[in-house]
DNA sequence: AATACATATGAACAATGATTCAATTGATGA
DNA sequence: TCATCAATTGAATCATTGTTCATATGTATT
C-alpha cells in the first residue's frame, strides 16, 4: 500500500504513510527554533546549572554564595553561569569585588514548574 | 565582615554572605528531585528528539514515518525513541508490524510553549 | 605600588552521548 | 517454512561537555 517516495535530499525513503508524513513535515516548525530550543533545554539538563537556576529562585546572589550552596567550587560555578549567562538564563550586576547574579525571566520559573508536575506524577 | 564557615561535609567554604547561603540551602529541593529535573531536561536537549516530539504533537506515528519527516535513518529515531520510552514522554502501540507512538501527556506541550515564548522575546 | 580577594578564563582530562553499521527480533503473507 | 518488512539492539566511533588546576582580570585597601 505504501510506496517509497523522494525526500528533500532526493534520498529514498520508505513511508509507510506519505500522506502523514507530509502533513506533518509541512506543519514542523522552522529547523532554526527547533534547533533554539532544544540549545535552551541543553542548558536546563544539567544538575549543577538546575541547582544555580532553583538557588537564584531563593534570592539574587554572588558567586562565591552559590558556590556555598551548591558545595562546589567557585570556578566550576564561575563557568557555568557563563553558560547561563550566554543563554540569556541570568544577568548580573557588579558591587566591588563581588558580582551578583539573578534570574533573567520568570519564564524559567512556569518551565521548572511544568517539569516539577511531570515528574511528580 | 564574611567569615568562612564550615560546610555540610566539613570543608571550608567562603561565603561572603553565610545568612544568605543557609536561607538558600535549606530552602533548596531535595538533591535527587533537582537531578531528575536535569535528567528530563537533558532528554528535551537534543534537536532530533525536540523535532520527534514536535511532530507527534501533531499526530500518532510510525518510526518510519517519523525518519521520513526528519529525513534520518530509522534505527538512529529507534534509538531515540527508545530514550524517549524510558523518560516516559511517549507510548507505543503495535499493530501488525508497525509500531505507533505518540506523546504520554500534556506537560510536555506546556513545556515546550513555554520555551518557545521564552526564545521569541 | 603592592597586597588581598572575588571572579573569570584557558587548557587538559574524563565521561557522556548521538549516529552509523551490522545483526537480530517479531510479525505478516506467500 | 521461507521471504519480507518494520522495528530493535549492540558495538564502535566521533564529538561534546563538566570539572579541575593553574593563571589572569579586576576592584578595593593599605
Amino acid at each position: 500500500m505504501a510506496e517509497a517516495e523522494k525526500s528533500v535530499l532526493g534520498q529514498d525513503v520508505e513511508s509507510v504513510h506519505p500522506d502523514i508524513v507530509k502533513a506533518v513535515t509541512e506543519k514542523l516548525p522552522d529547523e532554526e527554533l527547533l534547533y533554539d530550543v532544544a540549545e535552551l533545554f541543553k542548558v536546563f539538563g544539567d544538575s549543577t546549572r538546575v541547582r544555580i537556576i532553583c538557588a537564584l529562585f531563593e534570592s539574587e546572589m554572588c558567586v562565591c554564595d552559590i558556590a556555598g550552596v551548591l558545595n562546589m567550587t567557585q570556578s566550576a560555578i564561575s563557568h557555568q553561569l557563563r553558560v547561563l549567562k550566554q543563554a540569556r538564563l541570568v544577568k548580573y550586576r557588579r558591587e566591588g569585588k563581588t558580582v551578583f547574579y539573578s534570574l533573567a525571566d520568570d519564564h524559567i520559573q512556569t518551565i521548572f514548574n511544568q517539569a516539577f508536575e511531570h515528574i511528580m506524577e
